[in-house]
DNA sequence: ACCGAACGAACGATCGTTCGTTCGTTCGGA
DNA sequence: TCCGAACGAACGAACGATCGTTCGTTCGGT
């Protein structure tokens, strides 16, 4: 990643320059509060300051900046995945991993998050079949490494690797409906209540 | 071609007269694919062969058929909590009463459940103030069941039964996303793997 | 003849977008 | 050091389309 530039602040003082950084930024927060159709380029004009036809200074149409906003969602979950692959250890390492870095992205950008599982459905037919793809192969790695852990005898065998990592994901992306930043808990505090429930249900661990 | 014709049956077997019901049911169908900021009155007349003035014949208006679709939704899942408290069981026969009742909610009314999950925030704001506080009660049931069965004995006592409550929630939920009426798995075989997965994660479950 | 259902034109508002403009800053040549 | 050309950001009016909704009219069944 990278690019931190001297954009401290996002919003405050007027007559401070907006960048493109800025439109996309707000972009994501009206998305994943009132949702792409619910929000207008004149809301987004009034959430930067500026009227809406300004916003046509820094991107191309409404249209972009759902694929922008989508597209950066995607590319935060697709990492998660990455880093769990360059690991050495156990497969149920590896499912941890995945399971502490997803709900990290989602703690650290909630918006796009939200955006990317909410509005996709609303993206211009060829991302939107891009987005598709890139769902199934990410719930893919979750079903690979519950196989394996199944195949090295530390996961059970009698469960469904399919289903069941439908469910862990059930589980992770609905973090994104009732995780508030003001809560209690941190993201690796909330990740260790998951990954409990995950490993052993309403049975509890006895960690 | 004149006008009029191509009158065949989107709906019930009366060939012509469309009711009230016939209004709510394609309204049903409209939000939950395409959202409701994303359906149009001339849509729903589309969808029931008719112009989008010939709504108001049927209904008030929009905002009148979202508050109606997600009351259903509500009201399906409140008769599943009234059920559950109704038998006798243990604290673990009750909640899996409740999961087994959930998913044929889903299963039995997708459209109206997956308008009241994703669309409640459009409400008006009296009638949204009311679901959320259904919500919360819904919730509640949970979290009680859950420490009814740590009170028994039955469920682990070193869990917590606010976030476990959010976590079935989650899986159940999460149903609405996934579940696809051509797929290979009955309501309650569904049911049973998400029961499984809810008992003992991905431990497996000794049945 | 009655009555509800549906029509179809029309309304005011708002949508995404375009376009000519203003305004402040930057910067190279004299 | 000064000047003016160039530029990006924002303005604000306006566009065609579509939105939810209204209303007088027409149609068909009883």
């Amino acid at each position: 990643m990278g690019s931190i530039d001297a954009n401290a602040s996002t919003s405050a003082g007027l007559g401070v320059a907006r960048t493109r950084e800025d439109v996309v930024a707000a972009a994501s927060r009206l998305f994943a509060k009132r949702g792409f159709h619910g929000t207008s380029m004149r809301d987004l004009g009034e959430e930067l300051g500026m009227l809406g036809s300004s916003v046509y200074s820094h991107v191309r149409g409404k249209n972009e900046l759902l694929v922008e906003v989508i597209g950066r969602g995607a590319e935060f979950f697709n990492e998660v995945v990455a880093a769990a692959n360059e690991t050495d250890g156990s497969a149920v390492d590896r499912l941890r991993d995945l399971v502490y870095g997803h709900v990290r992205v989602v703690v650290g950008h909630i918006d796009e998050a939200r955006t990317f599982l909410f509005e996709s459905r609303f993206l211009p037919t060829g991302d939107r079949l891009k987005i598709v793809e890139m769902r199934d192969a990410y719930e893919a790695a979750y079903r690979q490494t519950i196989q394996d852990g199944i195949d090295e005898g530390s996961i059970a065998p009698d469960i469904d690797p399919g289903i069941t990592a439908i469910f862990i994901l059930s589980v992770l992306n609905a973090l994104i409906r009732w995780y508030r930043p003001s809560g209690e808990r941190s993201a690796d505090e909330t990740a260790a209540e998951m990954w409990s429930f995950i490993e052993n249900g309403i049975s509890g661990g006895s960690s």
